[in-house]
DNA sequence: TCAAAAGTGTTTAGTTTACACCCATGC
DNA sequence: GCATGGGTGTAAACTAAACACTTTTGA
């Protein structure tokens, strides 16, 4: 080691944003109900302290199947946050992650570590621990601008979905309404869609699936295709 | 303390990416001459340990400005390093900030802490210690898309410049050449450049100077307007 | 036959791209 | 008077936005 032995050492941990859809198409935010102090019984991000030989994904991914039972899920960086007032133990930095899951694949249960594990919808978020309204909402920024310049949304759905699904997901997210015409011609036009069977057994006139061709997005994004979802300045 | 006495902890540093803009319109980077083990003797970033009660943020400045002796920048956290084997020293995370600065404001010298500190231009970058490489690779993307949707280029210009430096800075960033009346008339049409008097004492025609006028781009900015410059996809 | 959601075509406005010539200055 | 970079107008191609009616199915 070359370090003085006397190097300042702060604590490092990472939390999860994990962003959901729902059946009925509203994002949702895991939270868990925290075992332990500091801020026993309230409602957290999930998360935890970064162990030996592991990294910082590593680390996001184990503390979030460890408290919630997910695995395998879509997860990305987010922001480090780093004031110094953030955590009661010290001085505590946290990497922060954000993950894009789809509710089928994972439903709302799974608890092991945590004593309590559950989707909130965003517009029902409790009083948060820490600094983690302050993550969650720079995580919901983050989906926001993420989802129209990379097909991320994808993650959130079903393997097979309609469109209308996929156009009710962006405008969840980007909280504005999308003409549907523009919307269709737009990702057909892009060519990144399969189309597959049609729906079977609804009330209404059956609607095409489709699946999201990754190797044919690939190939066009190598090709100086780049992936953009226009928002109507003026809509509301 | 709420904790466990046998939390581990990693060690953490920040890292700077400082690009600047010298005369000859090339970007460059600040980098250091590492005045102790490890890697003593190579070039790296600008960086060094976190301490007691600083932020993040504030150690990257307080690094920044013992290291090269550059206060007072634009500066932005990139993203967090946090790989096993970056640094022989152990579990090292590495929390990288970027920064911009005009060369003429902060010319290529003081330095204190390291043995030495000089600007390289992108092309020309040594071979560096630890991932430096890669925190560069990922802060040359992300400055690259970042100039494309947020006014930051105007942090490597001098306060007044000339169109045309603005356009060799886009150009120079986004490594493509761009059609010199679209360029103007687009950033024109935005009203965010302030017009001022003319140049004076150049061998040709005398060009306008502008300034950036934030307070104009952040009343347009509430207002729904999105800072944009499109890249032609099919000049190289 | 009705309700419910799927699907479709066209016009208009705005933006992006591409292109070539004259202008003002110092030397 | 010439070399140097500054400055401008316009047409064509493309993309975004706005709009209303018909189709298919299950109940």
């Amino acid at each position: 080691m070359f370090t003085n032995k006397n190097t300042y050492k702060p604590f490092v941990t990472v939390d999860c944003v994990v962003f959901g859809l729902d059946k009925s198409e509203e994002i949702r935010v895991l939270l868990i109900k925290r075992a332990y102090p500091p801020f026993k019984d309230s409602w957290a991000l999930p998360g935890g302290f970064v162990i030996e030989n592991e990294t910082l994904e590593e680390a996001a991914r184990r503390e979030l199947h460890e408290e919630t039972g997910v695995r395998d899920l879509f997860i990305e960086q987010l922001y480090t946050f780093g004031k110094l007032n953030r955590d009661p133990r010290g001085h505590v930095i946290s990497v922060a992650y954000y993950a894009l899951v789809n509710l089928d694949k994972h439903p709302p249960s799974a608890s092991t570590d945590a004593s309590e594990a559950k989707w909130y919808k965003l517009s029902e978020i409790p009083e948060l621990a820490f600094d983690h309204l302050k993550i969650l909402e720079t995580a919901t920024n983050r989906l926001n601008s993420k989802v129209r310049y990379q097909p991320v949304g994808f993650e959130l759905l079903p393997e097979k979905f309609t469109l209308s699904e996929l156009q009710n997901l962006y405008e969840t997210i980007l909280g504005k309404p999308l003409n549907r015409r523009n919307f269709r011609s737009k990702f057909l036009k892009m060519g990144i869609l399969e189309q597959l069977e049609r729906q079977k057994d609804v009330a209404h006139r059956p609607a095409n699936l489709y699946k999201f061709n990754k190797e044919k997005y690939e190939e066009l994004t190598s090709n100086g295709f780049e992936f953009a979802i226009s928002v109507p300045k003026h809509k509301k």
